[in-house]
DNA sequence: GGTATATCGATATAAGCATATCGATATACC
DNA sequence: GGTATATCGATATGCTTATATCGATATACC
C-alpha cells in the first residue's frame, strides 16, 4: 500500500475509471453514480465508492459525483496535470516507437531523449520522425543530473537489462518501466513496473485449457 | 482463481520463473532450490515453493528442482508446447508490429491473420513482411470457424474496441488481448486481458510523487 | 411540507493471498 | 554408519482486498 494510503489495486484501477468518464458523451448529464459506472465498468459499486472516495470527497446521496470535478481529481491525483520526464534506453524497433509515440504526454509522461549501447561516438544521433535525441550510454548520468529526469524505460534485450537497470539507479532514476522479459534487481526505493506480455498471454492460455476441457 | 485450482497471483509469476529458469547458464549445476530462486527473483521462498507445487511434484528436499524437468513442467502448463492460433482486429502501427512480431511462438501463440475495419473490399490485402493475410471484417466470423481460433486481439481505437469485441465473441473467440485503453463488457465465459500502459504510468507516478515527498 | 427513493459513507464480514513456523527427508561429512 | 544441514511440503497465522449490510442524507413527487 501506499504511504498516502492508497492500495495498489485501487491505484490501478484509478485510470480506468478516469478513461470511463473521459468517454462519457459532452451533452449528458453533469453527475454520475457510483453504480453507474460500476455497472459499466463491470465492477462492485461498493469498491467503486471506495476508491473514489480516496481521491475525491464530492459524493452526494441521490446525486452522485460530479463528473468534470471528478476528472480534475482523477487527473490531479495520478499526475497528469503536471509532466514528468523520462528517459528510454534502447532503441530498436519497440524503444524507437515508444519514442515516436507521443501519447504519453496524454498520461503526464514526456520522454524526452533516448539511449543506446549501440551509439557510441561522442557524436549525437537523431530521432527522424519528432527530433528527439539518441545520446551514447555514456551520457546517461549527467543527462539525468541536468533534467532531473526520475523515470526510466528500458527497452533492451533480456540479457542487458540488468545493466542498464544498474546505470539507471546509480543515475538517480526512481522509477522504471521494464519492457524487457526480465526480473530486475532493484534496491527497494526503487520501483520497477514490468510490461511482461508473458504474464497476459499465460493467463489467456489458461483460461482456454479450462474453457475447453470444462465441456 | 481457477478450476485447476491456481490462482491468478500464482499463475502470474509461472513465466517469470520459466524466464529464470531458461536464462540460467547451460554448464551449471542440474538442480535449483527454491531458496535460490527466490533471492534471484526478489520473492518469498515459501511463495516459491507453494507456485511450483501447483505445476511440479518434483522437489526433493536439499536437492531441490531438476532445472530440466522444472522447465517442460511450466511450458506445459503454460501451454507453450502447443500453439493456438490468435488473430488480430486492426493493423495500424500497433497492430502491424504485433502481427509481424515472430516471438509470440515462444509462448505458444501464432498470430496467422489480421482484419481491420479499413479493408473494406473483398480483395484481400498481405502484410508484406511476413506475408500474412489481412482480410476485411466481414470473413471474421467464416476464418474463426474455419480455422478454430480460439485467441483474439484487439488493437483498434478505443472508440471501436467495443464493437470489435462483440464481432469477436459472436464468431466464437474466448479469450481476448485488449491493447485499447478502455473497458470491454463481456459476457463472464469470456476471458478480457488488457494490455493497458496507463495502469503502469499511474503506478510509476504515485511512486515518485511519494519518493520526491518523503525527504 | 411530508414521504419515498436513490445514493452515499461507514462498519462488518468474508475471501484471497502472503508469510511464518514446523516436522520430514535426502544428501554430505566425519 | 551416524549426525548435521539444507531443503521440501504442509499447516497455521496474519494481512490485504473485496463484498455485504446498514444508517444517513439529499432530491423528487404527492
Amino acid at each position: 500500500m501506499g504511504l498516502h494510503g492508497i492500495s495498489k489495486s485501487t491505484l490501478s484501477r484509478l485510470p480506468v475509471y478516469l478513461e470511463y468518464l473521459k468517454s462519457l458523451p459532452e451533452g449528458g448529464p453533469p453527475n454520475i453514480s457510483a453504480t453507474i459506472i460500476a455497472s459499466a465498468l463491470g465492477l462492485g459499486e461498493v469498491q467503486v465508492r471506495k476508491d473514489l472516495a480516496s481521491v475525491s470527497t464530492a459524493g452526494k446521496p441521490k446525486i452522485g459525483y460530479l463528473i468534470r470535478d471528478l476528472i480534475s481529481e482523477l487527473e490531479s491525483f495520478l499526475g497528469y496535470d503536471n509532466l514528468n520526464s523520462a528517459l528510454i534506453v534502447g532503441v530498436g524497433k519497440l524503444g524507437r516507437a515508444l519514442l515516436e509515440y507521443d501519447g504519453f504526454a496524454r498520461y503526464g509522461i514526456e520522454i524526452i531523449a533516448g539511449f543506446d549501447l549501440a551509439v557510441t561516438s561522442e557524436q549525437d544521433a537523431m530521432d527522424e520522425k519528432n527530433r528527439k535525441p539518441i545520446y551514447p550510454m555514456s551520457k546517461l548520468p549527467g543527462f539525468c543530473r541536468e533534467n532531473a529526469v526520475k523515470i526510466g524505460v528500458i527497452a533492451v534485450p533480456a540479457a542487458a537489462a540488468q545493466q542498464v537497470c544498474d546505470q539507471m539507479i546509480k543515475s538517480g532514476i526512481l522509477a522504471i518501466l521494464n519492457f524487457a522479459p526480465t526480473h530486475l534487481v532493484t534496491p527497494e526505493n526503487i520501483l520497477v513496473r514490468n510490461e511482461n506480455i508473458a504474464v497476459s498471454l499465460a493467463m489467456l492460455s489458461d483460461h482456454l485449457a479450462q474453457q475447453l476441457q470444462e465441456k
